[in-house]
DNA sequence: ACCTGAACACCGTTCAAGT
DNA sequence: ACCTGAACACCGTTCAAGT
């Protein structure tokens, strides 16, 4: 890649971070240009959908949140663990309000370019939900893809301006539904 | 008011039922004036804001919500009449996809156009978990926003197409965390 | 009173023309 | 190779002009 368009392509990431915090998901694509002091063609060439510009942006947090879990795999109780990474997870989806009606979508769609990223956090997901099935810990009738639903509900009811106060509350509720080991 | 105008006034809510019903909530208002053969200033006049509009779309269905509570509350048990107003609210709400946001944003702000219908529901549901409360069939600690903001969020999972599948299972989960009596 | 549609300031997306 | 920005087809919203 040449050097104009490697710092080009930087520059559009940086821009977006901001712009993206400022306005969510749905921000002007427009601004993010602007911003990045870059043609509106050169966006479109380095990322050729909104998708592919927030996957630039999530992918490292992605891949945070799979090595966390790892870590959580092997440092607490089951119950510990599978608790304290759903939390971890919400809190992290609500920083990105607007991207979580995204990440869901990519989740069943190939082409997404955030389809891989979403893929390996519900397997890390899945990996500590089934460790704390099997010690009794968590009910039995869910799966990966649940969790990943709970999370996402959970963190598109924290990012509402007029739910945000009871989130912390009603995320408890759900984190012991989770967690009761009938049914 | 003239009756071009009720006319009108009629025709737009007709072409909005089904553009909203279409395209969601984010319908193009172009199109809902288009489609009920009337200028685009014409709507503005009307209903001054998406609010307004969707406000005339959606004000008989939360009526209907708030009575069938009152119903419930007679017909049921305690807990049979929550759950099922429960149920009830959440299918409903799933219908109106990413009308959601709009309620839930409207439940804070009293110059929404939605905000008398949104407090009325509220104010039922809470008839129905202080019942339930008092019978023991329901944990002490929510009150009628939490109510709200559960059924927001899992009306929310169910208009995902990717999570659509499992919304009815976990929507039994949050259900049963509900009804858990301790805590 | 009520209605219309042009006008304005924005979008996302594409693509011919430049370097 | 890569970049630019005009062009196109859309928005929401306002408002002077018509009946």
């Amino acid at each position: 890649m040449r050097a104009d368009a490697r710092r080009n392509h930087d520059q559009l990431l940086v821009a977006a971070r901001a712009v993206v915090g400022e306005h969510g998901a749905e921000a002007s694509l427009r601004e993010v240009a602007r911003r990045a002091g870059v043609g509106l063609g050169t966006l479109y060439r380095h990322f050729p959908t909104r998708d592919a510009l927030l996957e630039g942006l999530l992918r490292t947090e992605f891949d945070a949140l799979a090595a966390r879990a790892a870590e959580l795999g092997t440092a607490a109780s089951p119950r510990e663990a599978l608790v304290t990474w759903l939390r971890e997870g919400v809190a992290w989806t609500v920083e990105y309000r607007g991207a979580t009606e995204l990440m869901v979508a990519a989740i069943e769609d190939p082409d997404s370019a955030l389809h891989a990223s979403c893929v390996a956090m519900r397997a890390a997901g899945t990996g500590l939900l089934t460790r704390a099935q099997e010690a009794g810990a968590a009910r039995a009738d869910l799966d990966g893809t649940d969790l990943f639903a709970l999370i996402s509900a959970m963190a598109w009811l924290g990012a509402q301006p007029a739910l945000a106060p009871r989130a912390d509350h009603l995320l408890d509720v759900v984190v012991d539904a989770v967690c009761a080991p009938r049914s």
